[in-house]
RNA sequence: GGCCCCAUGGUGUAACCGGUUAACACGCAGCCCUCUCAAGGCUGAGAGCGGGGGUUCGAGUCCCCCUGGGGCUACCA
């Protein structure tokens, strides 16, 4: 199905101007930093970029960003590959796969970061800084305290070449910083659409510290340019690192990926999403009993529609609906209400054997002794009796409980029902007509209203009692089905319960 | 402070190049279905499109200003 060409659509054929595009074959990337775990907005991230890649045939490059040595933790990546695997987003180059345009850590890419710093030195598109920081951080106080704009003051660019040389043969640490060309930068952006900065805006920047790392910003640039990435869709807090990436490409004479920036995910009071909002880790809401396609229907919904009232989609139609160009700008507030509505539609979309499968490990951990979880006939009648009332996998176990073990009636209003007058005769009359059927769902509600007929009950004076007598409670899922889960013996130990 | 981005009901979104009583979904209320609870169906309340100026016969949609929120401003990513 192809989506109508809207206003914002349009946006999309700017790409002409770029040098990176059309003919090649599309290339995205999802870089996080393994310093934490995957959080909602970096999985809504990696969901744009992997539906994009994969309706377009493209292909979806993982790279782990690790330069922050000291924040980076090898379990915070290995749950990170978790969580993406978990949600279904798979990659085509990456960690675990390999490729063509590796190592994808940037904590092995040193190397070419290195050489790419020095060929800018070369060209004298950047020059190495000797400032010491502590000087650098005065001098910057100073002016910030003057209301001045606090940019480098171009010391180091002025260096002769001999001191340059003699000072490196000293043996003296250094910096690599940029020289900022007097020129405004331009972006076409896919999302936010025409963007610009005045060349004023921005000092002399450094790529490499002293300490020989490469900067973040300067990563990116020789990252996405070494594999070769076509649209770079990212978070709306890049926005204004495009502005030194953009000099950066330039100075590397590379070609130009696109620019897609999505706006940020928030919390219920719109400030930017956090612990305190809630659950915010894609790993709590696995374990919590979200579907991977109920998240990712609900990411996805996130600042994208297909402009029409669509809001239940399958993996598959996102990808053959999604696009770029209908992503909207603003930020948008994460709703965890709506999500678990959500999911409770993916649930109910499952075959009883599915969510039979799914619930399974859940009851199993609830009631560890009971052998009837271990029946996979029993897991379908309780799959099929859970399905109407899960939002969250976790829900089954409370919502099994009453049904699953009995119990006295739980409150006065319980009670009461098995006060209801010739309930005995009731028991016994529906006892009877269970144990000459054929045991079938159909069946067990003919027996239900036959043992009605017999004893002149109906409505709530046949169910209600049986209801109560069997679980303690009067409300729950639908009797038959109960009965049905339960079984013939089961059934007849509980009812002739005195 | 400087620069950049954003702004439709409580929330997520829709409203094609400006043109019907601003639509859909979640949530909320009620009704129907029903042994109950759900699910499902229906109905309703809830925004006049952050505020103010323009442009126009006509603006949520274009322009300007303001306000609010967010981001960047580092030898963090």
């Amino acid at each position: 199905m192809r989506s109508r060409v809207g206003k914002r659509d349009r946006a999309n054929l700017h790409g002409g101007e770029h040098h990176l595009t059309m003919s090649a074959k599309i290339r995205v990337r999802f870089a996080p930093s393994p310093t934490g775990y995957l959080h909602v907005g970096g999985a809504r991230t990696a969901l744009f970029n992997w539906l994009f890649a994969r309706q377009n045939g493209g292909v979806f490059v993982l790279r782990i960003e690790d330069t922050d040595l000291d924040r980076s933790t090898a379990e915070s990546e290995e749950g990170l590959l978790r969580d993406l695997r978990w949600l279904g987003l798979d990659w085509d180059e990456g960690p675990g796969i390999g490729g063509p345009h590796g190592p994808y850590r940037q904590s092995q890419r040193l190397e070419i970061y290195k050489k790419a710093a020095h060929l800018l030195v070369e060209k004298g598109r950047a020059y190495p800084c000797f400032c010491p920081e502590e000087i650098l951080e005065a001098k910057r106080r100073k002016a910030e305290a003057e209301g001045l704009p606090h940019h480098y003051d171009g010391t180091c660019k002025r260096l002769s070449r001999e001191e340059v040389k003699r000072r490196i043969a000293s043996g003296e640490q250094y910096a690599v910083r940029m020289t900022v060309p007097r020129k405004d930068a331009v972006l076409e952006d896919l999302i936010r659409g025409h963007v610009e900065w005045k060349a004023e805006t921005l000092g002399d920047f450094i790529i490499m510290r002293s300490n020989g790392m490469p900067v973040y910003n300067f990563c990116v640039v020789v990252d996405d340019s070494d594999m070769e990435i076509t649209h770079v869709i990212r978070g709306d807090d890049h926005l204004t690192n495009t502005h030194r990436q953009l000099i950066i490409y330039e100075a590397m004479e590379k070609p130009l990926p696109l620019f897609a920036h999505v706006s940020m995910i928030l919390g219920s009071d719109k400030t930017k999403l956090s612990k305190r909002h809630g659950t915010t880790s894609v790993g709590q809401y696995a374990i919590d009993g979200y579907l991977p396609e109920g998240m990712v229907n609900f990411l996805a919904l996130l600042g994208w529609s297909e402009g029409n009232d669509k809001e239940l989609y399958t993996r598959d139609e996102l990808v053959a609906g999604f696009s770029l160009g209908r992503i909207g700008k603003s930020a948008a507030v994460f709703d965890p209400v709506k999500l678990s509505w959500m999911n409770g539609t993916h649930i109910r979309q499952l075959s009883p054997e599915r969510l039979a499968e799914l619930v399974a490990p859940v009851l199993r951990q609830a009631w560890p002794q009971d052998q009837r979880l271990s029946d996979p006939a029993f897991l379908s009648k309780a799959a099929l009796l859970l399905q109407n009332h899960l939002e969250v996998l976790k829900e089954a176990p409370t919502l099994l409980a009453t049904t699953l073990q009995g119990g006295p009636p739980e409150n006065d209003e319980a009670a009461a029902a098995l006060k209801f007058p010739g309930v005995d005769a009731l028991y016994a009359a529906f006892l009877d007509e269970l144990g000459r059927i054929e045991w079938k769902r159909e069946a067990i509600n003919e027996a239900l209203k036959a043992a009605g007929k017999k004893t002149s009950m109906k409505g709530k004076g046949l169910f209600m009692p049986i209801r109560v007598k069997l679980t303690g409670n009067c409300h729950g899922p639908d009797l038959g089905l109960i009965i049905d889960l339960l079984g013939l013996e089961e059934v007849r130990r509980r009812l002739e319960l005195v």
